[in-house]
DNA sequence: CGCGTTTGACCGGCGC
DNA sequence: GCGCCGGTCAAACGCG
């Protein structure tokens, strides 16, 4: 943990120019994303820099009294005070740097990591593509997944190779052979963008197969990046062909977004058009309906209501997977919301009663919203009653689709948690104990509502005081009642003395990734949306760490590697600063994301198209 | 004039 | 079969 943050410290020394540091949000433009983590950063770590950059606010408050009527003694106190403040200025300096040495070796040790993961990769995604391949060389002529065709609600599960019920108790035995496929199935949650193809993950259990949602999967046989709305893919079928190809009564996942923001829209950094809106029965507010325009197939939409209950949530429901890559600060909203449908679906496979007994993120989630970095995940699920349950009820979900609700409004005041919050927490706290204290908060840039993403200074994006966009911008944050966070907080002021729970942790997360596919699928999106932002926010792709396109196996969805696949990386980001290598050298955050400024080279024509919403 | 939004009409699913 | 409802379409409209 402390790790992350020495290395936000250490990045934002080398990025920024001396002088700069002192700026809260004067220049809100491009860097205004950055500016603001390293300003929380400095809030709350002792860094070096924020000491000196007091030392020299003292002494630049010394020196309108030096240049008055001032007396020899008071010059001379003033001249010491100017010597003492330089040497405690050099002693900061050598200490800084030899904490720089450190982390850049650890930054090192981390990239080697990285770079050997991202090979591991590769090599189960090849795998798994023989596997494909001789999978489809077998059976050219069979019927594909539509026999998914899911007759009975309840059968939603992924082919995560923890589907049967009778598979579980023989997971302690698993073979290699397994553990591959269910690496490989995990690196296809990440490339494919939790989907999976039916004869795709060598479980051969019919009714196992579920494509997340829209089927650009395929394009081999459909119009490529233009999968169907419902509607229309049943128009095509009455029209009589293609049936095979089809997958009409795939459930897709929607992830449904609640945060607070007194902007018409969140800005989640896509370009969205507006299509249609509606007065949808039971809220007086009406529902608005966006595409994506990023590009022209992208099949994308989202819904845009206000909570009937409380006007000032704003429920933003996403529906597909991008098909093209993403603008940078759209990656952070594709990737939770992706992540989140891909737990979702994940975690209906991994409700079976079977379920292994390491309290996996997915398995709590079936019994319990899961709070993931203070991300309230609740799933609903007409299909699976008595599993998940919609956390807010006036989004009424269709049978067709799951949704997956992330519940961003906690109380900003409140030091309370939400019941379902601490539920999840007692549950998920077992296994990754830091992460139910990670919040996730949209901030509404206008409006002060939310004083976490400002107060919380560990990655509180999209709280630019002077940014006057009335949009909301997606932020992630700690809860600042949150006792963990406070031990953090705690951890961060005193970065030397690492806990021994660290290591504790750091295994019982490897566990959890390793008996999880899902979560190890969502830890591997962490990757890729940090990756994508480095790569994207320096400019370069350092590192070949075009982690959406590397880890992306499957070369049709190759267009909808970047930022876009099964990501998470702020759902697992405190995860991954205490236990995961891939932070390496990136640097800490996505550039303008979700900022919405005018001045923002990524978001700006977004910002301003949302903000004529 | 082009682009995006608005808004009434239309369509399909679903329940009764 | 009918009506309700959610979702989408597309012409009209507004804005820069």
């Amino acid at each position: 943990m402390e790790v992350a943050l020495k290395r936000a410290v250490v990045v934002e020394e080398e990025r920024r120019p001396k002088g700069v540091g002192d700026e809260e949000g004067g220049e809100t433009g491009k860097f205004g994303t950055e500016t603001a983590i390293k300003d929380q950063d400095f809030q709350k770590s002792p860094s070096p820099n924020a000491k000196d950059s007091s030392i020299n606010k003292e002494a630049s408050a010394a020196n309108p009294s030096e240049s008055s009527s001032m007396h020899t003694s008071s010059k001379r106190s003033c001249l010491n005070l100017r010597d003492s403040i330089t040497m405690s200025k050099e002693d900061q300096l050598k200490s800084t740097k030899a904490e720089m040495g450190e982390v850049r070796e650890e930054n090192e040790k981390l990239k080697t990591t990285l770079a050997r993961i991202v090979k591991d990769y590769q090599s189960l995604q090849m795998q798994f593509f023989d596997i494909i391949q001789q999978e489809q060389e077998k059976k050219p002529t069979e019927t594909p997944p539509v026999p998914i065709e899911v007759e009975e609600p309840e059968l939603v599960s992924l082919s995560l190779g923890t589907s049967s019920s009778g598979h579980k108790k023989e997971e302690k035995v698993k073979t290699n052979k397994s553990k591959e496929n269910e690496q490989i199935e995990g690196s296809l949650a990440l490339g494919l963008d939790c989907k999976f193809k039916g004869s795709s993950t060598g479980t051969k259990e019919p009714g196992s197969n579920l494509s997340l949602e829209d089927s650009f999967e395929e394009p081999k046989e459909e119009e490529p990046g233009e999968p169907w709305p419902p509607s229309k893919v049943l128009k095509h079928l009455r029209n009589g062909d293609e049936e095979v190809s089809q997958q009409p009564h795939v459930k897709k996942a929607r992830v449904s977004v609640r945060a607070r923001c007194d902007a018409p829209t969140m800005n989640d950094g896509c370009q969205w058009r507006k299509y249609g809106q509606k007065v949808a029965k039971g809220n007086p507010c009406p529902r608005a309906y966006y595409r994506c325009t990023v590009a022209p197939a992208c099949p994308v939409r989202k819904q845009v209501q206000r909570c009937a209950e409380d006007m000032s949530i704003l429920i933003t429901t996403y529906e597909g997977t991008h098909n093209h890559p993403l603008p940078i600060s759209a990656t952070a909203m594709a990737s939770t919301t992706s992540a989140a449908a891909c737990m979702l679906l994940s975690g209906s496979s991994a409700s079976r009663p079977t379920i292994g007994s390491l309290a996996t993120p997915s398995a709590v989630m079936t019994t319990s919203n899961a709070n993931l970095h203070g991300l309230n995940f609740s799933l609903s699920g007409n299909s699976r009653p008595g599993q998940f349950y919609l956390q807010n009820p006036s989004m009424s979900s269709n049978p067709s689709y799951s949704t997956i609700t992330l519940d961003l409004t906690a109380p900003p005041s409140s030091t309370s948690q939400p019941s379902h919050l601490s539920m999840f927490s007692s549950n998920f706290a077992t296994c990754t104990p830091r992460h139910s204290s990670t919040g996730f908060s949209f901030s509404c840039l206008e409006s002060h509502a939310i004083p976490t993403s400002r107060s919380n200074n560990y990655l509180g994006y999209g709280s630019q005081p002077y940014n006057k966009s009335p949009i909301c911008s997606l932020g992630l944050g700690r809860q600042p009642q949150d006792p963990l966070y406070q031990s953090y907080l705690n951890k961060a002021a005193n970065p030397s003395a690492p806990t021994p729970s660290q290591n504790s942790l750091a295994d019982t997360i490897a566990k959890a990734i390793t008996s999880d596919p899902s979560f190890r699928s969502v830890v591997a999106a962490a990757i890729t949306s940090y990756a994508g932002a480095q790569a994207g926010g320096k400019g370069t792709q350092g590192h070949g760490l075009i982690w959406g396109e590397q880890l992306s196996s499957a070369p049709p969805c190759s267009s909808t590697a970047t930022g876009n696949g099964c990501a998470s990386g702020y759902l697992t980001r405190s995860m991954a600063s205490s236990s995961s290598p891939q932070q390496g050298n990136l640097t800490f955050p996505q550039p303008s994301l979700g900022l919405p400024t005018s001045k923002s080279a990524s978001a700006s024509p977004v910002d301003n198209r949302e903000n004529t919403n």
